[in-house]
RNA sequence: GGAGGGGUACCCAAGCGGUCAACGGGGGCAGACUGUAAAUCUGCUGGCUAUGCCUUCGUAGGUUCGAAUCCUACCCCCUCCA
């Protein structure tokens, strides 16, 4: 925080190079430099999906480098694409999604506040919502914005391009959403647009159309994809290898420690607040032969204490190591109680019951490969039938699963 | 509007009358090894009141002792022509 206060006495010429690290690209540089120059401040916008307010730590890169824009005393604008939301799926690839609501969408916006505001410094943040311009747009403004571009262009876009080449349906609405998202630029005059990388067509599109508008062309500043959990793909919801900003310190914590080394580094370049020199330093301790787990440790303090304050990080540090390397049973474990009206329940049963398996197929196959233990004893047959007789016991699911299971009979009216 | 190709489990993709709950790969889960790493090896991967029963191969019918496989209609996607 103190290294971002001081940037705000920096020059001109500091704070471009402070605005491009940990940035893909910019473009133009040049015209960054020149409106910077200027001193009067920039409008800064950046785009979010209404349907999505679970952040997670993939989005908070793009977050960082917003408060970074406020704390040069830029105006940042948070963009709700509630107007999208109200039509459907973007991408087309989840027919069967329903149009979200207006209340829905507020709902998602109230939800987007508590997390964002993190981040961000609530003063100067301005939230606003597409729909505010786009609900009144009519048909043949629509005609007048889609004449701006061309078929060709669009194609130019890589996931367009290569479903064109390999067959794969696109929608014609699909070609809408870039002109949508290049025309909210238009409308709120924006002088730079923030993105992850995977957004530099539409971002650009919005470039050609604000010329096209007679404005002049916004500054586009990409921010690079974080990788999730798995390593390779970048940190999605829909792929379940994320890590949301709400989430317990302990898993938060968990899901840290168990990324692998390589994409250690990667976080601490993307996600830590440390200097550059610090990391430096810690790579250089890795080599010397310390254990990465420890430097690791360093990482997930850092990003839980962000989020959860020191005290809670350092608990779950500690709760953590209880918990993997001296093997004890979470403190805080699920309860569970199952009532049955039967006298005894198969273990694939109780399994499902508990929410440790999906189903009690599921539940029967864990127990025969050897994940599953009662009190700490291994089940390993399948036909085991547990009493219902009110009494509890510890399950043990694979590494992660616990629960408290009480088995308790259903009374008969 | 015309001609052709295609819709199979989370994804890709075989199968083209019985031996199909459906080859193979990916992903996921579990076990071993570990640092709850990564990599590697092994197993599993529709459901259930579970050594059996039920449902699944775009949808709905039909043929057959028997269909993912054959027939009919419909829906959807792609390519070429207009």
């Amino acid at each position: 925080m103190s290294r971002i206060e001081k940037a705000n006495v920096l020059s001109r010429q500091q704070q471009v190079a402070e605005l491009g690290r940990g940035v893909e690209e910019i473009l133009l540089e040049s015209e960054l430099i020149e409106r910077l120059a200027n001193g009067s401040p920039l409008s800064v916008k950046a785009g979010f999906d209404p349907t999505a307010p679970d952040l997670h730590l993939g989005h908070t890169v793009l977050l960082n480098k917003m408060r970074q824009f406020q704390e040069f005393g830029h105006k940042v604008i948070f963009l709700i694409g509630d107007f999208t939301g109200m039509i459907g799926d973007p991408s087309g690839k989840n027919a069967t999604r329903p149009p979200l609501t207006p209340d829905e969408i507020k709902e998602n916006a109230k939800t987007y506040k508590d997390q964002v505001y993190k981040i961000l410094d609530p003063d100067k943040t301005i939230l606003d919502f597409n729909s505010r311009w786009m609900s009144k747009m009519d048909a043949s403004s629509l005609i007048q914005l889609a004449a701006k571009h061309t078929v060709a262009r669009m194609l130019e876009r890589d996931d367009f391009r290569t479903r064109y080449v390999e067959g794969k349906p696109i929608a014609i609405h699909e070609f809408l959403y870039p002109l949508i998202q290049g025309y909210d630029s238009v409308a709120l005059k924006a002088d730079v647009e923030l993105g992850g990388t995977d957004q530099k067509f539409n971002l650009l599109v919005g470039r050609q159309l604000q010329q096209a508008y007679g404005q002049k062309p916004q500054i586009v500043l990409t921010v690079p994809l974080l990788e999730g959990l798995d390593g390779i793909n970048k940190m999605s919801k829909s792929l379940g290898n994320y890590i949301g900003i709400n989430e317990l310190p302990l898993e938060m914590f968990g899901k840290l420690m168990s990324i692998s080394d390589k994409l250690m580094w990667r976080y601490f370049e993307l996600l830590s607040f440390r200097p550059l020199e610090d990391i430096k330093a810690l790579k250089a301790r890795a080599n010397k032969g310390e254990n990465p787990r420890d430097i690791k440790f360093l990482l997930a303090l850092e990003i839980v204490g962000r989020f959860n304050g020191m005290a809670a990080a350092d608990q779950a540090k500690k709760e953590f190591i209880a918990r993997h390397q001296h093997g004890a049973v979470p403190e805080n474990l699920e309860e569970i109680t199952i009532s049955s009206a039967e006298q005894s329940l198969g273990i694939g049963q109780v399994l499902r019951e508990a929410g440790l398996a999906a189903s009690s197929s599921e539940g029967y196959r864990l127990v025969k490969q050897g994940a599953v233990r009662r009190d700490g004893e291994h089940i390993r047959d399948p036909k085991v039938v547990l009493p219902v007789d009110g009494t509890a016991a510890v399950f043990k699911v694979g590494k992660r699963k616990f629960a408290r299971v009480t088995l308790r009979l259903k009374v008969k009216n």
